[in-house]
RNA sequence: GCGAGAGUGGCGGAACAGGCAGACGCACCGGAUUUAGGAUCCGGCGGUUUACACCGUGGGGGUUCAAAUCCCCCCUCUCGCACCA
């Protein structure tokens, strides 16, 4: 029985019920087909669905819909990404807790889609926040600070006083807190630090195995982050020892220029920057320099117009090779944290020490040759910062850059003066946060023992749950008596427990593996079912995560494997990439302040999840940003009201599908065939655009084959070949649409007489002879110019083809009076007549 | 500046490997149906032109029988990085 009007509301919630009931698309982990692994980035429990989530989450129920189709063993789940700053944000502001204000939204987000029917399997939902989860990263941590990838360092951070918290520079954009965009100033304090830069050459190296999985921009992005250079680091001997310190040391890329050097730049924040100071009249000089220079400290550095300055410090270091004196300076283009703090200066081959050297006189010294010319250094306008022969450079002379430069770094090591070096410009990440909502890092602190490591089987160190968030949003943690004060693992005495929580990036780096076995409480994973999952095939989300948490979840996968707890030939967490377009309206990101969010909700409620999941893919392809149009999404429910309106109007004519398998005796006449052969298309086209996640074009197939089923019920007849022939197209047309709009299929599926429900049912396959035709058009060009179209059997042959085209009256008007020189046939395309 | 990507009708976008540019949808126009409106169904819809024809995929060159597609130069936009030694 098909009711006449679509009423999406009714159905949408019939089948929802009926899939939550049935746990309909959990995955079994002894299923023996081939898996699948489907994931998108999971969502911070923020409040609500906005659009952006519900694109992101109907890619990847598409794609998983089809790939159980296919025949394979999906696994397809979620979670929440629970801990984080909006949720203390929130307790402030609305005298709440933390937790409580996490779980109500993540009942609320799970409802909302519930409500857009997206296929997960719910029984190995995970937030994060919870202790059964976070437990296991806490003995992640305890086995890095055993391999010594964690650690312990006081370091100048980030400090963001609105936040109260530390950032990663990888937090701080232009300055300002990622979040809160309040000015970041700078503090000391002892931070823990993940040491990711133990993996900087594997994470470098391993980016060639996601050549093809991964969209080129993200693997350029990692590339870039990760910054590898080499070179060499050079020491420059102090004239007079500074204290301890009894050389500068820098690392520069261009050792073939180590001869060019006429002076060296520190940064202002170097060490040993005050303590060079030759002379007191030097000292407040310099003093006042890095004074201002602290004042401008990175914001003001990182505008490219700032004009170098520098002070010469009144000592000098002695160069490494050549024994001769070298000025030092400080330079305000220095940069304390990045390298050694220090450059040598070379001003005939680098522009900022050309700049520099012009505006302070100082020499400037020409030490590799470009091809063919011999300028005066003099008269040089800028630096020559290309490659060349090696000159004014002693025994290394002749030689080119290349060899030249590795054969200065040789000659360095050999003597005990620096030699060939890299750099990088990844640091370790900085995982402490003095915040509240967050997973204890599990350490402890002992009068008498010192730093002592939680032990293993007193996981986990809960995060207590009776405390009030003050006002000034400072973490409640170091006030918290019972949580603080504790016994300390190594000799049972008092001790005091850390109050840092780690960084929620941390989570999301494991998060993937654990929904393997989710609820698996004696370890974190289960290898068998590690071995069958990973690694995630496609993973789905903005490219917003594509430097930090692709970033850091690819190392957690190479240190967990190092630890034991991943399969040593796990590498790579995710093998292929889908990064998905934002969701605008109004040219602009939605976003509550510019009051242009379409709420996902509203439009559930006035046209249906199949139609609001329908017009997120119909709009655009997923990589691409897309524009939110009203008038759009009319269109998508209008077109899901047409197909309901087939069936609905046509339910005598349609037969269940088992009734329809048929010979090519069917195609009875030729619209018959004709609506066979689209049927037939359309799969194939929708079976390819699935493949390569073009949802749009897919789309766009099934409207095609829609609107062939609405001209064939005028055409066709009913015998009982005609309505196999249609009920068929019908049949297909839902079944390619299923992935889509899963609820009106379905509905349509089973109201049409179908046995078993189509999110079980085989994606169909296409036969070639159903799709040839009999006669084919045929392009005629003259001169590369289309002149007409010609009408010819399937079979014919180039010479019949030629024959055909070179007599046809469009083509001869165009011919006539000119010689034909050439013919060019493409079969069953076109043809070409060359002719002058 | 470096790296990556994009530029096609009024709009979103098609055209997978050089082969009929504009699929599909939106908007718009016409027709049918309707008391009317809406909904629906059918048709039209790049520009110039009465027509023949010509022009047309950011601009300019090139390769080719044939270019949105390949090559060179330039412009614009988006994203990422940026005084990186």
């Amino acid at each position: 029985m098909i009711q006449k009007r679509y009423h999406p509301q009714d159905i949408e919630k019939k089948w929802q019920a009926r899939w939550l009931a049935r746990n309909a698309f959990a995955a079994d982990n002894s299923d023996a087909r081939p898996k699948c692994y489907l994931l998108e980035m999971f969502p911070y429990p923020s409040g609500d669905l906005h659009m952006g989530h519900v694109r992101n989450y109907a890619i990847g129920d598409v794609a998983a819909r089809v790939k159980r189709m296919q025949g394979f063993n999906v696994l397809h789940p979620i979670g929440w990404d629970a801990f984080g700053l909006p949720a203390e944000n929130a307790a402030v502001k609305n005298r709440t807790h933390p937790a409580a204000w996490t779980y109500a939204n993540i009942a609320n987000m799970r409802a909302q889609m519930l409500r857009l029917g997206y296929s997960y399997d719910w029984p190995r939902e995970i937030a994060t926040c919870r202790p059964e989860y976070y437990r296991f990263e806490q003995a992640f941590f305890l086995r890095f600070l055993q391999k010594g990838l964690a650690y312990r360092k006081t370091a100048p951070q980030n400090w963001c006083p609105s936040c109260h918290t530390v950032l990663a520079n990888e937090q701080v954009l232009d300055g300002l807190c990622w979040r809160c965009e309040s000015r970041v100033t700078q503090k000391n304090l002892t931070q823990w630090f993940l040491k990711i830069t133990a993996y900087g050459d594997e994470l470098l190296n391993d980016l060639a195995l996601l050549e093809g999985g991964w969209p080129e921009r993200v693997i350029a992005m990692q590339r870039n982050w990760i910054g590898k250079s080499a070179g060499a680091s050079v020491k420059f001997p102090l004239e007079k020892p500074v204290g301890d310190a009894r050389d500068i040391e820098i690392f520069t890329t261009r050792p073939d220029t180590l001869f060019g050097v006429t002076f060296m730049t520190l940064a202002p924040g170097h060490p040993l920057a005050e303590r060079l100071a030759g002379g007191r009249e030097k000292a407040a000089e310099v003093r006042a320099f890095v004074e201002r220079a602290r004042g401008m400290d990175r914001l003001a550095r990182q505008d490219d117009t700032l004009e170098k300055e520098g002070v010469f410090t009144g000592t000098c270091a002695l160069h490494p090779l050549t024994g001769e004196r070298v000025p030092l300076w400080l330079g305000n283009f220095v940069l304390a944290d990045y390298g050694t703090g220090a450059v040598m200066g070379v001003p005939a081959h680098d522009q900022r020490d050309f700049d520099f050297a012009r505006k302070y006189g100082l020499p400037v010294r020409l030490v590799i040759r470009p091809d063919g010319e011999f300028p005066d250094p003099e008269r040089l306008e800028a630096a020559w910062t290309g490659q060349g022969r090696m000159v004014n450079s002693g025994r290394f002379d002749g030689m080119e850059s290349g060899p030249g430069g590795k054969a200065v770094a040789e000659l360095l090591k050999k003597e005990g003066k620096g030699g060939p070096a890299v750099q990088f410009r990844l640091r370790d990440w900085n995982i402490s946060r003095q915040r509240y909502w967050g997973a204890p890092i599990p350490v402890v602190y002992c009068d008498r023992c010192g730093l002592v490591p939680e032990k293993e089987e007193n996981l986990p160190v809960v995060l207590p749950l009776d405390v009030t968030m003050g006002d000034d949003g400072r973490s409640p943690l170091p006030g918290t008596e019972a949580f603080v004060n504790c016994r300390c693992p190594a000799c049972g005495g008092e001790a005091r427990r850390e109050t840092d929580t780690m960084d929620t990036f941390v989570e999301s780096s494991w998060y993937f593996a654990r929904y393997t076995d989710a609820r698996k409480t004696d370890a974190p994973f289960d290898e068998q079912a590690l071995r069958r999952w990973l690694p995630v095939d496609l993973y789905i989300g903005g490219v917003e995560h594509a430097i930090l948490h692709l970033l850091y979840a690819r190392f957690f996968t190479k240190a967990l494997r190092d630890l034991g707890f991943f399969p040593p030939e796990l590498s790579e967490p995710f093998a292929r990439l889908l990064t998905q377009g934002m969701v605008l309206n109004k040219g602009r990101k939605m976003s509550k302040s510019k009051g242009n969010v379409v709420d996902p909700t509203e439009m559930t409620d006035k046209y249906g999840a199949d139609t609001v999941r329908m017009f997120c893919l119909f709009a655009a392809p997923p990589e691409r940003d897309f524009e939110w149009s009203d008038a759009g999404i009319e269109g998508s429910s209008r077109f899901l009201h047409r197909v309901w309106r087939l069936f609905a109007e046509e339910k005598e004519r349609i037969l269940p599908l088992g009734a329809c398998e048929s010979g090519d005796g069917d195609a009875a006449n030729d619209d018959a065939r004709d609506l066979r052969r689209r049927e037939h298309l359309a799969v194939r086209k929708v079976g390819e655009d699935m493949d390569r996640f073009q949802f749009n074009t897919a789309i766009a197939a099934v409207m095609e084959l829609v609107n062939a089923l609405y001209l064939a019920r005028e055409k066709l007849g009913d015998s009982p070949g005609e309505r196999r022939v249609f009920s068929s197209a019908a049949a297909t047309a839902l079944t390619l649409l299923s992935p889509v709009a899963p609820h009106i299929c379905e509905e349509l599926w089973e109201a049409s007489g179908h046995e078993g429900r189509l999110a079980e049912a085989a994606w169909p396959s296409w036969e070639a002879a159903a799709t040839a035709r009999d006669t084919l058009t045929v392009a005629l060009q003259v001169n590369g110019r289309l002149r007409g179209t010609l009408e010819v059997g399937a079979g014919a042959d180039k010479a019949a083809l030629e024959a055909a085209a070179l007599s046809a009256p469009a083509v001869r008007r165009h011919t006539d009076g000119l010689t034909v020189r050439k013919v060019i046939v493409v079969s069953g395309k076109l043809v070409n007549i060359v002719a002058g």
